[in-house]
DNA sequence: GTCTATACGACGATAGAC
DNA sequence: GTCTATCGTCGTATAGAC
C-alpha cells in the first residue's frame, strides 16, 4: 500500500510532466501546477524543495520509458527483426509517453542544463552500445555499410517527431489527435525506409 | 544605405534570435539580448514595443530561410533529382540557420503559440503543395507508393534534428562541434535510406 | 500533513535627462 | 536616438496557523 506521501508525489511529478511538456520549465508556474493536481501550490513546496527539484524529478521519471527501445537492439539478434522492432517500440512510445518525449526534446534542445552527469553518461553509453551493436551486424556483412550513428539519428529523430512536433503532424493531416493508424503508417513507412535502406529483409510482423 | 533604425533592430533581431534559440523564449531575458548586442535594455524597447514583439519579429525573420528549401520540390522534375536536392538544402540550412530552426521547433513544440494564423496557413500550404507534388510522382508510377505525409516527417525530422538536437549529436559524435563532414555524412545517408525507400535512382550529385 | 497569507526577488517596462 | 534610474508586477518560496 502507498503511503499518502508517495500517492501525493507520484500525483504532482504527473501533473508536472503535462505542464512542463506543455510550456516548457521557464514559462511553467507551480501554481498551474498545483491547481492542475487540484492541490495549493505551497503542498508542491512541502514535497519538493525547489521547481527545480521537482523538475528534476521529473527528468528523472521520464528517462527510463523513453530508453526501454534500446533492449529490442540487444535481445534480437536478427538486424531487422532488431531493427524492426526498435522502430516499433519508439513509435509506441511517441504515442505513450508524449508528455515524457517532450520534456526530454526539450531539455536536450537547449543544451540539456538541467540532466544530471549520470544521465548523461548512462544515455551516452546506451547510445554507444546500439552503435557498436549495428556496427557489428555491418562487420558481419548482415547489413549495407552504414553510418551507425547517423542511422540511429534518423530512427531516433523520425520516431520521435510524432511526439515532440505532434502539432504540426496534427495540422499536416488535419487530424484533432492522432490515432492508431497514424503510428502504424510511421512505423511502416520508416520501417521499410530502414530496412531497404540497410539492405536487409524484412521478417514478417 | 541602410538607416540607423534598420539597422539596429537588425542587430537586435538577430542577437535576440540567438538567445531564443538558446533559452527558449520564457527564459530569455531582455537584459541579456542587450548585453549579447552590446546596448542598453531600454534600447531594446524603443525599437520593440515588447518582449513578445521582438519574439514575433524573430520568428518573421526565422520563416522565410526554412521554407527556402522547398523550392527544390517544385524546380526539380525528376524525384531523384528533387528528392536529393531537397534534403541536402535542409541539411544546409540545419547547418547554416541552426538557431533560426530552434526558435521556430521550440515553437511548434508548444504548440505555435505565438505564430499567427497567416503564417500557420502558409506554413500548411506549402506542406500541402509538397505532398501533392510527391502524390503525383506515385500517382505517374515514377516512385513507390509510399506515404507522401509520412515521407515529409521522415524528412524534415531527420534533417532538423542536425539543428535542433545539435547537443546530443554531439555528444553521441563525440565532437566539440559539427563539421562539413558530419553534415555530409548525415545527407547521404538520409538521401541513400529516401531514394531506397522511395525506388527511385539517384542522379550523379 | 494541509493550507492561507505574505515576504521577497527578479524581470519587463517606462520616465525623463541628455 | 541613447541611456540611467526606477517602478510595478508576477511568481517563487516560506512562515505559521490549523
Amino acid at each position: 500500500m502507498p503511503t499518502i506521501r508517495e500517492r501525493n508525489k507520484r500525483l504532482i511529478i504527473k501533473t508536472a510532466c503535462q505542464v512542463f511538456a506543455d510550456k516548457g520549465f521557464a514559462a511553467t508556474k507551480t501554481s498551474e501546477i498545483a491547481d492542475k493536481a487540484g492541490l495549493p501550490k505551497a503542498n508542491i513546496y512541502y514535497y519538493f524543495k525547489s521547481k527545480e527539484a521537482l523538475y528534476r524529478a521529473v527528468l528523472d521519471s521520464v528517462i527510463e520509458p523513453l530508453l526501454q527501445a534500446n533492449s529490442h537492439i540487444y535481445e534480437q539478434d536478427e538486424p531487422a527483426r532488431a531493427l524492426q522492432d526498435y522502430i516499433r517500440a519508439k513509435i509506441r512510445i511517441s504515442r505513450e509517453h508524449a508528455d515524457a518525449s517532450k520534456v526530454f526534446a526539450n531539455e536536450i534542445m537547449h543544451g540539456a542544463p538541467h540532466l544530471s552527469p549520470q544521465h548523461r553518461e548512462q544515455l551516452k553509453a546506451e547510445a554507444n552500445a546500439s552503435v557498436a551493436r549495428i556496427q557489428g551486424w555491418v562487420d558481419d556483412g548482415r547489413m549495407a555499410p552504414v553510418d551507425p550513428q547517423h542511422l540511429m539519428f534518423v530512427i531516433w529523430a523520425s520516431t520521435q517527431t510524432y511526439a515532440d512536433f505532434d502539432w504540426q503532424i496534427m495540422q499536416i493531416t488535419g487530424r484533432k489527435k492522432l490515432a492508431a493508424q497514424d503510428y502504424d503508417a510511421a512505423a511502416k513507412l520508416i520501417t521499410d525506409m530502414v530496412l531497404k535502406g540497410c539492405e536487409v529483409v524484412p521478417c514478417e510482423a
